[in-house]
DNA sequence: TCTGGGGTCCTAGGACCC
DNA sequence: TCTGGGGTCCTAGGACCC
């Protein structure tokens, strides 16, 4: 029989409506239904948006990211659920689990995709016993990609959906991908791609063949030239199965409606400097950098920072370090949003890490 | 469609130092 | 007196992704 040899394969696991799926493992009765999940699971509640909507309620045009008032509006049928993260939490948990009992690397890539490293010489019929082993043990359908690396394989992952399963690597990637607008590739949205269309770059083809000095010339020393590099189908293929460390964290609040007191202002501040230090010292981080974020009226969103002198994980310190840095803010206008984000000084065991995105 | 929350990385300009 | 060039750190904003 033809033998292939073995060699190493790239896979991206993207479980299928992830989070609408496991509301419907717990409401198996509204399966069928248009069923949108989003903040409280209060459609009449401003300034709240879907998360996740079912195929049912897509065909009424809702999408996640719509306001959960638009997708009443538009279906007033629908189901309308909460966000249950520590439920969403520990479906992710489990199928990582179902996934590392198998002979091959786990990279997990938030709550519902994941990187598989694997060395096989029939990588569709690994990915077929993988989709088939989370189906029976979490009820869950997944989506594989199988790529030469990350980018490819992400790409894959989409095209294998519903459920199925697809190749794509160098030796098809330009009848693929060529006629495809640039921001099929992922790293370009909707910003960068109209930025290329202005140079005359609007497919993958065209990206692929441009001059990468006009493109570091137009867009960056670093991202011109990477915007090529993904239009020639390249990326990462390191699966990294140690856990990720964060590089920071952040707690951030909009506001049902407008504050214009600023007493108000001031003590939510607090309250969100208090639970972002209490977040790092549950992590065991050491905080660097303030900063605290202000979003008023007409969707006008503005950043302060503060380097600390000091590391520190003292909460006095991070919520006096947010009050100041508040004060450099111009504050006339009503706020709908306040953020506070740190940064964390870089764990003693290792260095700062390669990021995930760019490279070359 | 009046527009969430939590992340990561890059860029550009200015300060400051040698 | 007037000039250079490099390196690093900090800040604010922006783009992208899940």
């Amino acid at each position: 029989m033809g033998t292939t040899p073995q060699r190493d394969w790239i896979l991206h696991l993207d479980l299928d409506q992830f989070i609408a799926a496991v509301e419907l493992l717990r409401h198996p009765e509204l399966r069928g239904r248009p069923v949108v999940v989003g903040g409280t699971g209060d459609p009449t509640q401003p300034r709240t948006v879907a998360a996740t909507a079912t195929y049912e309620a897509r065909e009424h045009g809702i999408h996640s990211g719509m306001p959960l008032r638009t997708a009443l509006r538009r279906c007033p049928d629908a189901v309308f659920l909460p966000t249950d993260p520590p439920a969403y939490e520990a479906a992710s948990q489990h199928v990582m689990a179902v996934l590392r009992e198998h002979p091959v690397r786990v990279e997990v890539w938030g709550w519902d995709e994941a990187f598989i490293g694997a060395t096989t010489n029939d990588p569709e019929a690994l990915a077929a016993t993988l989709q088939h082993d989370v189906r029976r043990r979490t009820h869950l359908d997944c989506s594989i990609g199988i790529g030469d690396n990350k980018h490819q394989a992400k790409l894959a992952s989409a095209f294998a959906k519903p459920a199925g399963i697809y190749r794509l690597t160098s030796d098809n990637w330009a009848d693929v991908m060529n006629d495809r607008p640039t921001d099929a590739l992922w790293g370009i949205g909707a910003k960068t791609a109209r930025k290329l269309a202005a140079h005359n770059l609007r497919t993958v083809a065209q990206l692929a063949a441009a001059d990468p000095r006009d493109l570091a010339r137009h867009f960056g020393p670093t991202n011109g030239p990477w915007y090529r590099y993904l239009a020639l189908g390249k990326g990462e293929a390191e699966v990294v199965t140690t856990p990720w460390i964060a590089r920071g964290h952040s707690r951030e609040t909009t506001f049902t409606h407008d504050l214009t007191d600023p007493g108000t202002v001031t003590a939510h501040l607090t309250t969100l400097a208090t639970q972002v230090a209490h977040d790092a010292r549950e992590a065991g981080r050491e905080i660097t950098r303030v900063t605290v974020k202000i979003r008023t009226t007409p969707f006008q969103t503005r950043t302060r920072q503060t380097t600390l002198t000091t590391p520190t994980t003292d909460p006095a310190t991070i919520t006096e370090a947010a009050h100041t840095t508040l004060a450099r803010h111009d504050l006339t206008r009503p706020v709908r949003l306040i953020g506070v984000a740190v940064e964390y000084a870089p764990t003693t065991s290792e260095g700062p890490e390669p990021g995930p995105t760019p490279g070359p």
